[in-house]
RNA sequence: UCCGGGGUAGCUCAGCGGUAGAGCGGUCGGCUCAUAACCGACUGGACGCAGGUUCGAGCCCUGCCCCCGGAACCA
């Protein structure tokens, strides 16, 4: 049987600071689209890493007194510690200086300057001698006239032989690429400023850097460092194989997509397709260019970008400790369109929380175990032969699961979301309105216990449907009756979904604290 | 300056050719199983401005104003 494969990436990122919430809504994104397809029966490859080999890491490392490689490490250690507590479910995590990454990178550049695509020249620019660098024209122009770190040195203007790729010459066939596949960049308005950057101006990139000694070394002239933006993108080859074990590479790359921030869609869409074209490997088949977060100035009401200077980074821990992951992935995928940009306040965010999850899905698991247990004893008995679809009349739960279905296999989060909470997670609270399952459990017990079956359907279905979103709270309303026994939640999908367990008994399973379920999400003051 | 995105209810946004929508907020009423949660009703908008195309325009075209982002090491 041929297995569906599923190769998904993330960004790499920089090690200079911790992960804060935009870095997180990114991963958030790409862990969700994994665990989709996951559910649909794909065998999924989650890729993330760290961005490493950079001259600035060796900076930090410096200042705070460690060598790069303890530094990284750490900073490894540290981006992971916080991927986990979000619940992120990657596969692999490549750092960039690891050894797998640095064959793999001399092995496709020797196989790109092979291919007669690698030229050497010269690089002019400022250089500072206090950060050992070049400056860019923006950084100039920010120190006005000097560099921003060393305000009180002169910058000298350098010129070095350098490495450049030979970027200008795949135009034609990066043009042709995307006309061939209007998928390839997502979404749509990237698309198309993507092109018209590449139709209007598409430059060689300088590949390397002299003198360096943290990096990859050129294997064609060994004075050279591979520079950034050629050794960063390779990670999604290098960390499957390429160059160490071809065999699992070929059987994982081209990857499904590659999930980014919006910055840096050029360089994934016109830059990296034509290092593999010229490597002569397959390209990966989407790119999914994420928007970015910004904060909401409470005191202004300005959407600010998320920076330093600013002070208004907010980190994910931060926020996973004073409610929690599940709050944190439920307020990004639903407030926030990924393709888009969105906005994060602490006023917003719980807002969304307390509305959501608290005073909806948190308040349903509540009264519909309470229900079960007062006039039950937690035990519904027999489903056999009752209708479950009771809950859902009026609601065409097939069709919608398909919607739904289709909204998160284009990361269309905010809106899949919407129609679980607006439609399915609303039924639930109209349906208990209207069948008052309070009052008909003094004077007819059988109806009640339908009633109540339909909810503990309800519970499975919206299980189901959160799953990729809030893992930890799918399995809790999955757990909360017997289904497992019958249906394994590691199993279940969007297409059993609309399908009620029709045999056996329900019976509660949930966790009873003094006789109470315990509340799933306490509200909290919004302020 | 150039490129891109956007300006729709108090807030966040959907709608992209056919009688202005949702969530949150606010007001009133109902219910009591539940995390003062839930249900119902109501409230609330010259769809940035000015022209134009059309039987008909937030939705298409033209011009203008304003906001945001980018312009090649930034999630």
């Amino acid at each position: 049987m041929d297995e569906q494969r599923f190769y998904i990436t993330t960004a790499i990122d920089y090690p200079n600071s911790r992960p804060h919430i935009g870095t997180a809504f990114e991963k958030i994104g790409a862990d969700v689209q994994a665990r989709f397809r996951r559910m649909e029966g794909a065998h999924v490859h989650f890729l993330m890493g760290n961005d490493e080999n950079t001259h600035k890491v060796t900076l930090r490392a410096r200042e705070l007194g460690l060598e790069a490689k303890p530094y990284v490490d750490d900073m490894a250690r540290q981006f992971q510690e916080v991927w986990r507590a979000l619940e992120i479910s990657n596969d692999d995590f490549i750092q960039t200086s690891e050894e797998r990454h640095h064959a793999g990178c001399r092995k496709f550049i020797q196989a790109v300057y092979d291919a007669g695509d690698i030229y050497k020249g010269v690089y002019a620019g400022h250089y500072c001698v206090g950060c050992e660098s070049f400056k860019t024209e923006k950084d100039v122009a920010e120190g006005g006239g000097r560099c921003p770190n060393h305000p009180n040195a002169e910058l000298t203007w350098l010129e070095e032989d350098i490495y450049y790729f030979r970027l200008s010459a795949y135009r034609d066939r990066l043009l042709a690429h995307y006309a061939a596949h209007p998928d390839f960049i997502q979404p749509e308005s990237r698309r198309n400023e993507i092109i018209s950057l590449v139709e209007t101006e598409l430059r060689d990139v300088a590949i390397t850097r002299k003198g360096f000694a943290w990096g990859i070394r050129v294997p064609f002239d060994e004075d050279h460092t591979i520079y950034v933006w050629f050794d960063a993108l390779l990670n999604y080859v290098t960390a499957v194989g390429y160059g160490t074990d071809e065999e699992r590479f070929a059987r994982t790359w081209p990857a499904d997509v590659h999930v980014i921030g919006k910055d840096i869609t050029r360089f994934h869409c016109a830059l990296w397709p034509a290092m593999l074209m010229s490597a002569g490997l397959p390209l990966p088949k989407k790119v999914f260019g994420h928007g970015f977060v910004y904060r909401k100035n409470e005191e202004t009401g300005e959407a600010e970008k998320l920076s330093k200077s600013l002070g208004n980074v907010v980190e994910p821990m931060e926020l996973i400790e004073k409610f929690s992951a599940e709050a944190f992935r439920y307020y990004f995928m639903s407030q926030c369109p990924f393709g888009g940009d969105g906005e994060f306040s602490f006023e917003r965010f719980a807002d969304a929380y307390n509305s959501g999850l608290a005073n909806n899905l948190g308040n349903l698991y509540s009264r519909i175990l309470t229900m079960c247990l007062k006039y039950f004893q937690g035990d519904l008995g027999s489903v056999e032969g009752l209708d479950l679809t009771a809950w859902r009349r009026g609601l065409d739960l097939p069709a919608l699961i398909e919607d739904v279905r289709a909204k998160v296999g284009e990361f269309d989060y905010t809106a899949a979301l919407q129609r679980i909470w607006l439609e399915v997670v609303d039924s639930a609270n109209k349906y208990i309105q209207e069948t008052q399952p309070f009052k008909l459990a003094k004077t007819d017990p059988e109806a009640t216990r339908v009633v109540l079956a339909n909810l503990a359907d309800w519970m499975r279905t919206v299980a189901i449907l959160i799953k990729p979103f809030l893992p930890q709270t799918s399995e809790t309303f999955y757990g909360a009756f017997d289904f497992g026994d019958g249906r394994p939640w590691e199993a279940v999908s969007y297409a059993s979904a609309a399908t009620p367990i029709a045999s056996g008994s329900f019976r509660v399973t949930a966790p009873i604290v003094d006789g109470k379920p315990a509340p799933l999400f306490p509200k909290v003051e919004a302020r």
